[in-house]
DNA sequence: TTTCTGCGAATTGTTGACAATTTCATTGTC
DNA sequence: GACAATGAAATTGTCAACAATTCGCAGAAA
């Protein structure tokens, strides 16, 4: 289920000869920018975290399966020890389980949990959506507006990966919006986990007309300053999307547990 | 800084024992019940992880307090690994801040970023009261009433301390009557990064009189079953423990930087 | 005095080794 | 054939050692 061969290794040995004083050439892979102050910045631990955490998400590396130390060290070419810390980390972050002696497997999200989840999140998002109407930002009007129009699109061509993503990116885009980065860590975390559910990006169904125009009025919501209006449709969007969470799990019912 | 001795390596050596297979006699110190269970399904970062939480939530490692693998390590009785998965994790949940090869220091939470917790916090309060409030539960509200009721008493008596207690498990039971297990869990991170700041536990200054009656109507509201009253007047204490929090320390400068 | 500059000590980052535990296939028994 | 016992292989938990980096300080230079 692994398949990256040592990524790790080589952006650290293009951060070391950098950080050793040799000239720009490295020709290695092209890093993304930053790259190269966040290798140097960070221990191997984080970056191992991050890869791991990505895979996750990605579905890369699935629900219940097992992450073995010995495999993942070879694979990103560092040893065991920044593995282990990186694995305490996704502990943390929710995103592994644990059992002493036995290993640790990613995570399974029930459905029950899944649920609680997305209350967390709609009371997060009702009060992002009363921040935003009460701020008056034209600017972050103007954002959502064109992630709504992002959505139109992708919908008219009938492209769901690009809705899926469209509609992410609005949804986070919003909670960035009140400026609150405790807010956004916070929601962030919820949605990381909830990822470890929707593996199967066909969850929008046929509801993309519905969808974007719930989109399209919290904004005007927004937009219009009429603060509980917009807390109370945000929340309402959220829960719809719970309701239909549920539906799809009880309609295809399998991965049950936590464990 | 530090002061506790070996303490994990006696629990250790206990469970060591017990698994083992020796008899119950174990003439070390007394362990609370449920530790020994703990002890044996946890590894040793997983107790050094806690035993740190409960050292910074506690005040005993102040906020900018470096904290020395090596030290540690030697104080707890275990090595350095341990000690450096227990970092990852306490990284993780916010209460350490990492600067690489320079080391590990508690986090200073500045009040900009207290504030912004508050606002996280007054949400989900708001939801936890309307919840509570609409599910109607004769013990939920039993139990709410007796914590205020403990409030009531320690204020009667002066008693800072048991009140700032009881107030902190009021609300802590509060979230976690609506049974919503993810909602507690992100309440209780927020609280824990929150504690970094309170460390003078005179926060509460005259205004315990004041606190006491936003307390009592909160769980009138929620018996009552007015589910928005209930919601609003969570989150608009909430926010006033927001502005208490700003004027302290407006009133007495200093640490301010996240640093 | 203040600012550099080395150099030794302290600390962190990473690794490999070893012990303890679990897993798994094999064997033997009923 | 099902099932328990056994032992080797795989995996995890912990540690100690080594390399790299930073820190602290004495002494030189401005």
């Amino acid at each position: 289920m692994l398949k990256s061969p040592a990524a790790l290794a080589s952006a650290r040995r293009a951060a070391g000869k950098l950080q050793a004083g040799a000239p720009e050439s490295v020709n290695d892979a092209v890093l993304a920018p930053g790259t190269i102050a966040f290798v140097q910045a960070s221990s191997l631990s984080t970056l191992v975290q991050k890869e791991l955490e990505r895979m996750i998400v990605n579905g890369e590396l699935p629900a219940g399966e097992k992450l073995i130390e010995g495999t993942l060290a070879e694979r990103l070419g560092v040893s065991r020890g920044p593995v282990r810390e990186a694995f305490r980390g996704l502990l943390e972050a929710g995103l592994v389980r644990f059992e002493k002696n036995r290993g640790v497997y990613v995570r399974h999200v029930s459905v029950d949990e899944a649920e609680e989840i997305y209350e967390v999140r709609a009371a997060l998002d009702e009060f992002a959506g009363r921040r935003l109407a009460q701020m008056g930002s034209p600017d972050a009007v103007r954002q959502l507006r064109a992630l709504v129009e992002r959505m139109e699109k992708a919908a008219s061509r009938a492209n769901v990966d690009a809705y899926a993503s469209a509609n992410l990116e609005f949804h986070d885009r919003l909670i960035a919006l009140t400026g609150n980065a405790k807010l956004l860590a916070t929601y962030r975390r919820l949605v990381n986990e909830l990822n470890l559910r929707r593996r199967s990006s066909l969850e929008i169904g046929g509801t993309m007309a519905v969808s974007i125009r719930e989109h399209r009025e919290i904004v005007e919501k927004i937009a219009a300053g009429q603060v509980a209006a917009a807390g109370r449709a945000l929340n309402e969007h959220a829960m719809e999307s719970r309701q239909r969470m549920r539906q799809r799990a009880q309609g295809v019912p399998g991965k049950l547990s936590t464990k």
